[in-house]
DNA sequence: AAATGTAGTCAAGATTTGTGACTATCACAA
DNA sequence: TTGTGATAGTCACAAATCTTGACTACATTT
């Protein structure tokens, strides 16, 4: 058996995980900009994933996204230009900024979040609640596993 | 509640799905490089993941991968001079070429099936094989789920 | 054999990411 | 209070990556 065949008639957990994520992501930007948001890419989405009404820092955002600060500094650019935010300054700490949703970003957070909510809804509706809450539940335990547990206790370990 | 608090305390499926993905291609990257396989980059994961003992060709790639074909044209020239793979002529169809691991190639492909495995077995053993077994079948139905429903026919449709 | 479609490549421009350095501010300790 | 080291954010530039359009060779259809 061809290991392409394999990998698409019983696909690992990283085939999965990677059509599960795009997945996703093309249907949340493809309705998004249906509904008028056209002008954000998925690129956009470590800072729209994040967006708070309550201002959040472009180093969380950065931490959050697993991007570097630079380029969360060049999104958040680009938001600010396109409308979907202001940097504004933070009362706590003077260094930093908040970064604070427009309306028009408060808008497309309520989108998304609508869109996703909807896309689990159909998930629930296609294999019943009781399964898809477990589903779920699962898979935030697993996407909350450490990366790799520590390294075993050898014998032969070149510590001793 | 913050939005941003919440996203992390309860998150939604698109936040799962990207630490599911992302988690996965770091470890799986991080020890392919302990490995020996250091000179390789999630980039290339969309060629390496597919890749095949008895050959594939670039535009299957392209299809299976979700990229353009200039980007897996450019992929595997990268590849191909770090010597994991060969382009081959397709005896099938003259004007297409088969992309063939090396044996350093093949071991690469060994090597990160197992680490997707472990992963999987580190899930198992940690949920209990029965419990890790439904969530896989249940991701296998979510990830190949169709994105959009059919727009649901109604009255006040534009058609009518 | 003509027309149309497909496989792969080339080349150039635009976008995106990564690196290093820099200022301002904070936290903490001497 | 002053000094030291860490942190927040930005600038500027280099490197990597993606996108677009065009092109050749071959296959398929009519």
């Amino acid at each position: 058996m061809k290991r392409s065949v394999r990998k698409r008639q019983d696909p690992d957990l990283g085939v999965l995980a990677a059509r599960l994520f795009f997945g996703l992501q093309e249907e949340l930007f493809r309705r998004s900009a249906e509904e008028g948001f056209d002008d954000i890419t998925p690129r956009h989405g470590a800072v729209l994933a994040y967006l708070d009404e309550d201002g959040i820092r472009p180093s969380e955002l950065a931490h959050l996204s697993g991007r570097h600060k630079q380029t969360i500094g060049t999104i958040v650019d680009e938001l600010e230009k396109l409308g979907y935010l202001r940097r504004e300054a933070d009362p706590a700490d003077r260094r930093a900024k908040l970064i604070m949703p427009t309306e028009r970003g408060r808008r497309l957070m309520r989108y998304s979040d609508l869109v996703v909510a909807e896309i689990e809804a159909r998930h629930a509706a296609l294999l019943g609640t009781e399964r898809y809450g477990q589903f779920k539940s699962t898979l935030r335990v697993i996407a909350t596993a450490p990366p790799a547990p520590p390294a075993p206790p050898s014998t032969t370990s070149s510590v001793r």
